[in-house]
DNA sequence: TGGCGACTGGAAAGCGCATTCCACCAGCCT
DNA sequence: AGGCTGGTGGAATGCGCTTTCCAGTCGCCA
C-alpha cells in the first residue's frame, strides 16, 4: 500500500509538501517545479489517496447516501442517474441502499448511514400515512442532520421538515383528469396504490376531485402494490366486481401495465373496451400497446435537483421546490 | 460530533473498552454489566461509529464498488439490486459509478474508486473489443487488485483476467436460434448492437452460426446503440432497404422494443409481417404487446453472484462461474 | 552592506478509532 | 503464605492525511 509518505519520500520533499502538492494549499505556495516533481513520483508509484484518511484529517465528506425503496424499479434508477449526474457535479461518489417501503427499514437504513458521514442524504420515494411512523422518519431525519451535518433532502412529500423536491402529484394527476374529462370520459375507477401511501393517495385524490368537479362518476378505488402485480391484480379485482368503468387511472405507469395485461387476459380491450392511464412516464414503457396515457415526471432532473437541494440544505433554511408534471395523452385513452 | 470516547466518558470506562463493548473484541473480554452501560450511553448520547476512522484504524473496508455503463437502464439496474443484496449480506454499503460505455471512462472510474479503498469491486457491462482498450482496462483492474487488495469480478466476458460471471451469450443465442428454426423461420436477420461490442458480438454470432446450422440464410446484420433507440434506428434501416426477413433477432430487449415500434410505425405488423426476438427478459418489458420473445437471465442472482466471486478473489485464484439463459418463447415470434 | 519582508519547505499535532502492551486483581497451587 | 496463573481495564501507539506553526532562504530597500 502506497501512501503519500512513500511518494514525498520517492520525490525528495517533505509530507507536508507532497500534500499541498495535490490539494494546491491556499495558505502555502508549492514551487511548480515541485509540484511536477511529486505529482511525477505519485504516478510512478501508482499511488492513490485514502478516501478515510482525508476525511478523518478533515477534508469535506464528498458523498452522498442514496436511499431508495427499489433500485430494481425504474422510477427509482431513473432519480439515481440524475443523484449521481448531481453527485458527479461537486466531484461525489453515491452511496447506495434499498429499503423496501417499510418506514422501520428507512429508519433503520438512515441510522446505518450515519457512519459514513456523507456529504448529503437524498431519501426517495413515497411514505406512508402513518402518523407515528412518520414521526420517527422525521427524528431519524433530524439526527442525521444535527449529529453529521450532513445536508438532507427528500424526494417526495414536503412532510418530513426537510429539505424536498416536492412532485406535484395532486395538481397534475387533476390535469390529467381534466384533459381526460375533455374527451368526454364520465364513469372512472381508480387503482389506488398501497393503502395509505402518501403518493399513492395524494394522485388518487387529485384525479379523483377533479373528475368529480368535473361531474364524473367515481366507482369505488381498488387498492394493490406499487408495482406491476399490483396494478395486474387491482385490474383483475376491478374487472370481475363486473362494474366496469369506461376509464381507469393507475397512480403509476407500471401498475397501469399490469392493469392492461389483466385487461388482455380477460379479453377486455384497450382502449376500446377500456381506458387506462398512469403516471410518471416510465421511458422504457414507452413502446407498450397500446401506448400509455401518462403524467410526464422528469424524473432524472428531479434526482438531480435533490442533490441540489441537499448541498444548499447543509447552509440554510431547508427549502422546498415543487415540479410539476405533464399530462401526455397516448393511445391507451384514445376515444 | 459524539465521538466513542465521549461515549466512553459518558459511561466511566476507558476508550479501548468502549471499543471492545461493541466490536466484542476476541482479545479481551469485558463484563456484560460494564458493556450494557457503555450501549446505553451511546443509545443516550446518539454515538454513531466513525467509518473512515475505523476503516483507517485497520478495520475490514465494507464497501462494494459498482461500476455499471447506465444505472437507468434496466438491466443494470437489476444486476445492481442483486450486488446490493449481495453487499448486504455482509454488512456492506455499496458505492454506485457509471460510466457510458466509453472504456476510458471506465478505467477513469475505476481509478478513482481506488480511493476508496472498497472491500471488493464489480465491473458490470459489455466490453468494447478493442486490443488496446482491453489491455488498459485489464491492467488498471490489475492495478486495483494489486494496490487496494481488494476483490475483483467482472459481469460480461472472461477476457479481463479477474473473477467473472461469464454470461453464455453465445450458447443462450443459439439456443435461441434452434428454438426458432424449429418453427420454421429460415430468412431472418440481426440487430447487432454497437460494432465491436463484445456481448453484442457473442449474441448476433451465437445465433447466426445456429441459425446456419440450421439452414437457415442470413440477412447482413444492422449496426445500431444498445439502447432502445439505437433498436428503433437499426430497424427502420432494416425495413426501408426492403429486404425484410421472416425474423429479426435484436441483441438485446430494449432494442427489439424500439425495433418493434419502428416495425408499427411503417405498418409493419409483428408478428403477422416480421417476427421479433430479444435477450435479457428485462421484467417491466415483461408486459409488452406482442410479448417478447426472448432469453431469460436472472439478472438479480448474477449481481448477487459477482459479489460472492468478488470477496472470494480476495483469497485465491480467479474464478470464472458461466450462467446461462433460458429461451422463453412469446407471441412476438409465433407463426 | 545590513536588515526586513515575502516565500517556501518541514516538523508536528491531531482527526476517531482498533489494538497491542501493561498493570492490576482475583483465586489457585505448593 | 508467597508466588502464579487467568482474566480484566487502561494507557499508548499508529492508521494516512491535512494543517497550523516555525524555520529557513532569498531578494529588495535604505
Amino acid at each position: 500500500m502506497v501512501t503519500l509518505s512513500d511518494v514525498a519520500k520517492a520525490a525528495g520533499v517533505s509530507l507536508a509538501t507532497a500534500s499541498r502538492a495535490f490539494n494546491g494549499s491556499k495558505d502555502r505556495h508549492v514551487r511548480p517545479e515541485l509540484r511536477d516533481r511529486v505529482i511525477e513520483a505519485a504516478r510512478r508509484l501508482n499511488y492513490a489517496p485514502n478516501a478515510a484518511a482525508q476525511q478523518l484529517a478533515g477534508g469535506e465528506p464528498r458523498s452522498v447516501a442514496l436511499v431508495v425503496h427499489n433500485i430494481a424499479d425504474p422510477y427509482f434508477s431513473s432519480i439515481a442517474a440524475g443523484v449521481e449526474r448531481g453527485a458527479t457535479g461537486f466531484g461525489g461518489i453515491v452511496t447506495l441502499a434499498s429499503t423496501g417501503l417499510s418506514t422501520d427499514s428507512q429508519i433503520q437504513v438512515i441510522e446505518t448511514l450515519r457512519r459514513q458521514r456523507p456529504r448529503v442524504l437524498v431519501l426517495v420515494g413515497g411514505l406512508q400515512d402513518d402518523r407515528d411512523d412518520l414521526q420517527r422518519l422525521r427524528e431519524a431525519l433530524a439526527d442525521f442532520k444535527t449529529f453529521t451535518g450532513a445536508g438532507v433532502a427528500h424526494v417526495g412529500q414536503p412532510v418530513l421538515g426537510v429539505s424536498t423536491v416536492a412532485i406535484d402529484n395532486e395538481a397534475a394527476a387533476a390535469d390529467l383528469a381534466r384533459a381526460l374529462l375533455a374527451q368526454g370520459f364520465t364513469r372512472f375507477g381508480v387503482l389506488a396504490g398501497p393503502e395509505g401511501h402518501l403518493t399513492a393517495a395524494a394522485r388518487s385524490r387529485g384525479f379523483t376531485e377533479a373528475m368529480l368537479a368535473g361531474g364524473a362518476t367515481a366507482r369505488e378505488p381498488v387498492h394493490g402494490e406499487f408495482t406491476r402485480d399490483g396494478g395486474h391484480q387491482a385490474m383483475a379485482d376491478l374487472l370481475s366486481s363486473g362494474d366496469v368503468p369506461e376509464l381507469v387511472f393507475a397512480v403509476n405507469d407500471v401498475m397501469a401495465v399490469g392493469a392492461m395485461a389483466a385487461a388482455r387476459e380477460r379479453g377486455v380491450r384497450v382502449p376500446d373496451d377500456v381506458r387506462v392511464a398512469g403516471f410518471d412516464d416510465i421511458l422504457t414503457l414507452r413502446d407498450i400497446t397500446p401506448s400509455l396515457t401518462t403524467v410526464h415526471l422528469d424524473l432524472e432532473e428531479i434526482g438531480e435537483s435533490a442533490v441540489q437541494l441537499a448541498l444548499d440544505d447543509q447552509h440554510g433554511e431547508p427549502r422546498t421546490v415543487v415540479v410539476g408534471g405533464s399530462v401526455v395523452l397516448r393511445e391507451s385513452t384514445r376515444r
